[in-house]
DNA sequence: GTTGAACCGGAGGTGTGCCTCCGCTACAGT
DNA sequence: ACTGTAGCGGAGGCACACCTCCGGTTCAAC
């Protein structure tokens, strides 16, 4: 009964124009966007996104009529990503998987700031988008809870919130990132 | 050799204006600010916490001649409450002194988002307030340590990061927060 | 009560972002 | 090669934020 990882992906690939130049064009905004975002969080400038896609404000408005569609879009792409990864790790340790799949869902996370905004939205897209999150990464916790290596009282929405928290974070550098989001995870480890 | 905790309070103070109605605008603005920064991070509108103040934009710029000025004061008067709170649990169990200021660091921190940008600040009074923070809090932490209570991998300002990044992100209710916040410190805690 | 200095508010100039609209361009199908 | 159409870009109107400036007001000291 497991949900299928990727919904999304198809209404992203549907949005797609057929044109060669279009598609270019689809894809460069796609690509500044999750750039912007990344710096400015989900309220960054729509014509600083087609400024650095070197394409007219027009173009970003065709494809994307909101701010919220692009958003939506960057969105997804990181999601399915996720989804891909958590796939590729069923056969390794439990503890192991989930804190790698963690880590991945740390980096990949490029649009940091604007992931852990809309943590909380409602709307359809980002609620398949965290179903197919949960959906991916859901198991790997649960398998962990299993092998009795994390703890039960918790559940995948706990732990997400909490790397998302840490990661969104300014730190000294990536070393101290690392540090302390191994310590917060060693809270939710059990049989030391 | 303790730092004195609260070098910060006086520059504030200084400030505020002597007459009677400009002093009262100038907390209706401190109010408003709090606000507003805890609402929409440090880049909050000062025209929006003008209003909100119910005073002209330009009684607003008086007092605080930039957005830094004012954010400043703002940051400074929360870290003056945070001193305080300190130094009123020297008596407390070392563990359960700890976690209490950081329920204080996680609660009074109403600019919660705004204080995550500014944790890696580098002007001289962002400085000056994290000194004293870190003269404040700090024992806490190492008050724990001796007392094999908390790991001693860590430092005072990877806890302050972990703290911060978690009570900043979205939950759904403050049960969930807490429920976090909880599981991230019990990686910090030993000898259970 | 008088008075002058401190303080007030908001009009208004400038900049920037949002979004629409339309004359021009270049692709794809024949 | 031709051509119709999907797609392009950016000018321009609107809204709002930033910040300055100054005529009018209010406090407090005498």
């Amino acid at each position: 009964m497991t949900a299928t990882p990727f919904p999304v992906s198809e209404i992203v690939a549907t949005r797609r124009p057929h044109r060669k130049d279009a598609a270019r064009n689809y894809d460069a905004l796609l690509a500044a966007a999750r750039e912007a975002f990344a710096e400015h969080g989900a309220e960054a400038s729509l014509e600083d996104i087609a400024r650095r896609a070197a394409v007219g404000i027009g173009t970003l408005y065709r494809n994307f009529p909101t701010r919220r569609d692009l958003f939506e879009s960057v969105y997804a792409d990181e999601v399915n990503a996720l989804c891909r990864a958590a796939v590729e790790l069923a056969d390794r340790e439990p503890w192991e998987a989930l804190t790698t799949w963690l880590d991945g869902f740390a980096g990949y996370m490029v649009t940091k700031r604007a992931i852990r905004e809309a943590l909380n939205d409602e709307s359809d897209i980002f609620i398949a988008c965290r179903e197919s999150m949960y959906a991916a990464g859901g198991p790997l916790l649960e398998r962990a809870q299993k092998a009795g290596v994390a703890r039960a009282d918790m559940d995948f929405g706990d732990l997400l919130r909490m790397v998302a928290g840490i990661t969104a974070t300014a730190f000294e550098d990536d070393a101290q990132r690392d540090r302390v989001l191994a310590i917060a995870l060693d809270g939710v480890r059990t049989g030391r």
